[in-house]
DNA sequence: TAAATAGTGTCTGTAAGACAGTATACT
DNA sequence: AGTATACTGTCTTACAGACACTATTTA
């Protein structure tokens, strides 16, 4: 296969590895998670049982793109196949891995919280959904926890000014279920009153029926428009409630 | 060298090939250009003599990361070594590139444009400033179409809210000529008032003493304050004057 | 003194935060 | 009826766009 053209002459030159790591986002229990998985116990592997963000090499047999590659780590490890799924960046360097240059291209992903099912809330022995404050602290394989703090950067970045937390429930939603998102991944409140506003008027929502359910007046529920793209604000939001 | 850990079983892989390549922007005759060069006209290459982005493989040896080696290849192509420079993405996939599965880091660097004595203002036969229009509508090697595309959206994107386009600049410069240069990519006029404000605002510019030399009243000189990170605005620009 | 360009002041519209008020569900 | 929650209305403030005005330089 491949190879159609001779082999050029400068062609045989030293390749770095490629990675591609996924930060995997969820709420549960009333705080931002981020998805680690446990490396393998072995002597020959870097960093030996450590904590890491799942990822791994790039199979050039399964793998037809970058990102087929990261929805293919994220099917695995969660069973979800159609997250909100974004580009984060890319590191490499000689450095990062002790087995050679290597080169991680990092996706940020956002999924609604894993019902109690599938693969346990809590993650098993080798896979676990862990705060992000507490993901901040420990002390994770290869670079990763720069790769972790600039996925966390972004998400609180763009949850200013964009729809995403949207991506983070269970359809359909209500507003103060998207609300009181929002103040988790801000880690502040915001004012009931701006925050309908600004969504109704983004335009990115859709009305699906009332959603009942518990004590209190009954809410409209909601689903996202366009699940491929998010929604963006004119402006940010600013203190609160 | 390395290979400090005894080679582990699953390392023997097919490794795709790394590229690097740079989207190099700069403002010249009144519009906003970007740096081509020609492909060698050798028919082992792939693409023989079309127009690329500036880039190619990283070189293990010499690179010690990623963006060391998009400063070279800036370095090479412009003589530029400290310009504005941001990563961009990663496109990687089986077909980008015919000689294998493929993976480019992307970044977009902006400098001032070229004077006269350094390598010529238009360029030479193997690399060429050409307008953003124009490249969009040329027939590109690889991918680069959509890189470049992505490059020109970033770059759209940003101006709204931040002080990029300062970095298009030989510092001093004034303020018309800054609004001049927001103008220019931005493809519409703005508002003299409302940009004043918002740049003095924003509080990255320092003052450099009077700029003086042709005709009408003195402007004020400035230069940023901080090369390394460009300012961001609160909100996004609207219409215009 | 006129032309050209730099810089300022004032008005207005828009949109968000504050917060109190109204509506509708369940017990 | 009372409580809990969903939703709306009104006031105020901040800030950007519009645009005319003043200031300072060169010819």
């Amino acid at each position: 296969m491949k190879k159609s053209l001779p082999r050029s002459p400068g062609m045989d030159f030293e390749r770095p590895l490629v990675t591609v790591d996924v930060v995997i986002f969820c709420v549960l229990e009333g705080s931002l998670k981020v998805l680690l998985v446990r490396r393998p116990n072995d002597v020959q592997d870097p960093f030996p049982g450590r904590w890491a963000l799942p990822g791994g090499f790039v199979n050039v047999e399964k793998d037809r793109s970058l990102i087929d590659c990261a929805l293919r780590k994220l099917d695995e490890k969660t069973g979800v196949a159609t997250p909100y799924l974004e580009q984060l960046g890319s590191w490499g360097d000689a450095d990062r891995d002790p087995r050679g240059w290597s080169s991680a291209h990092a996706y940020f992903a956002l999924i609604h919280a894993p019902t109690d099912n599938e693969e346990g809330r809590r993650g098993s022995a080798d896979s676990q959904w862990v705060d992000v404050e507490e993901a901040g602290r420990k002390r994770l394989a290869f670079d990763h926890p720069r790769i972790l703090a600039a996925a966390i950067g972004r998400l609180r970045g763009k949850v200013e000014y964009t729809s995403l937390p949207a991506f983070l429930l269970t359809e359909p939603f209500t507003l103060p279920q998207l609300q009181h998102t929002y103040e988790v991944v801000l880690g502040r409140p915001v004012d009931k009153s701006a925050f309908r506003k600004r969504m109704l008027d983004a335009g990115f929502l859709e009305e699906v029926g009332m959603a009942q359910g518990h004590s209190g007046r009954a809410a409209m529920g909601y689903r996202v428009r366009d699940r491929d793209q998010a929604a963006t604000f004119p402006r940010t939001f600013k203190a609160g409630e």
